[in-house]
DNA sequence: GGTGCCATGTAACGCGTTACATGATTAT
DNA sequence: ATAATCATGTAACGCGTTACATGGCACC
């Protein structure tokens, strides 16, 4: 829903074409997120469907400006006035990629969380240099960066959380519960 | 591509049926992301066009195991063995939000911010709940968890530095560069 | 006999991405 | 002239969600 509530609070500013929302959606995200052209009209065209938006005569050069409606305004309000769940995030890859190589046979979990380490601690560098070429005066801009900065930061200090949880943990012995037979006719056939 | 990876490392356990699939995924991660029943259907049928899997025949139990092949354990071993980048990730709706919200004309920031940390700090008290409920045998689900605590600790820091940058910043007076005329032909109109 | 769970699917829709088609204007 | 950019769209596909349909089996 970040695109559609996106192009709707870009609209609120005024009314804009296709083109002009994509450009003002990348600048001031800082072209983190590029957005494809093509879904800007599709996400047009739904928002006018549900009554958000209204399409404007097309005008000399040939383009077709949107304006927000009151009922739009509404909407807008609403995603301001309402915080982000846990419910509402997509499903966290790299959490469920560690849980996953924690059970799966021939795989090495440490080798895992030592090359995402390597990778995120790239993206820290990279986004530190951005953040030293962006103007100051962009305060959207390099607060996007920063919540980027606080992420991976965070990422790092977890997959160094996991390499000690690693070391100290004995998996429990295959007395009871735990089954990881080839077949799981054990775990569930007889019940 | 968490769902599509993660039925393949469920399945390189050993041949598995639908309903078991989910079963599994659910419990690895602790149920923190339900999965829908249908999505591991579907799934399963692009896995097996795709040939990194192979549906079994029906058992007694009128279930339809599937067996991952060579194929798909070359793809799960890809998986693991590269890390998550940043472009891999989806769109972050909050740091769009607030970035968003600082130009759009009506909207009380501070409120926003403040609402997001009130939500972000109940849930980083639902976590330190379960947290503590938690088998300290499932180390999986504890990793996901911590996770997911870390993540929200961060976003409550990003919070906070938010709210110390709005007070410090004030906005460049309109003398140049910055456009927030109703429509925006300034900015754009004449190029 | 009904309620509820196990189990397998299908359909419809939204969001997101990539690729393609078509023109107009601008720059070299 | 032709190449690049602006601008609007369409088509196809993957992923994800919700809802619905169907059937078997167990339990009360």
């Amino acid at each position: 829903m970040s695109v559609r509530h996106g192009l709707l609070a870009l609209l609120e500013r005024g009314s804009r074409y296709g083109y002009q929302l994509r450009a003002e959606f990348e600048r001031t995200t800082g072209g983190t997120w590029p957005l494809n052209i093509g879904q800007v009209y599709t996400t047009l065209s739904r928002l006018e469907r549900d009554g958000l938006v209204r399409a404007l005569p097309e005008n000399d050069g040939g383009q077709r400006p949107y304006e927000i409606t009151d009922e739009g305004r509404v909407e807008l309000t609403l995603w301001f006035a309402s915080p982000i769940e846990r419910g509402d995030r997509p499903r966290d890859e790299l959490a469920i990629k560690l849980a996953l190589a924690l059970t799966t046979p021939g795989v090495d979990v440490r080798a895992v969380v030592q090359t995402q380490r390597s990778s995120t601690m790239r993206t820290l560098q990279e986004l530190t240099r951005l953040k030293a070429a962006s103007r100051e005066a962009d305060l959207a801009w390099r607060l996007v960066l920063e919540s980027m900065v606080f992420q991976a930061e965070a990422e790092v200090r977890w997959l160094d959380h996991c390499e000690s949880s690693l070391t100290r943990y004995r998996p429990p012995r295959a007395e009871e519960s735990t089954v990881d037979t080839d077949d799981a006719e054990q775990a569930w056939g007889k019940r």
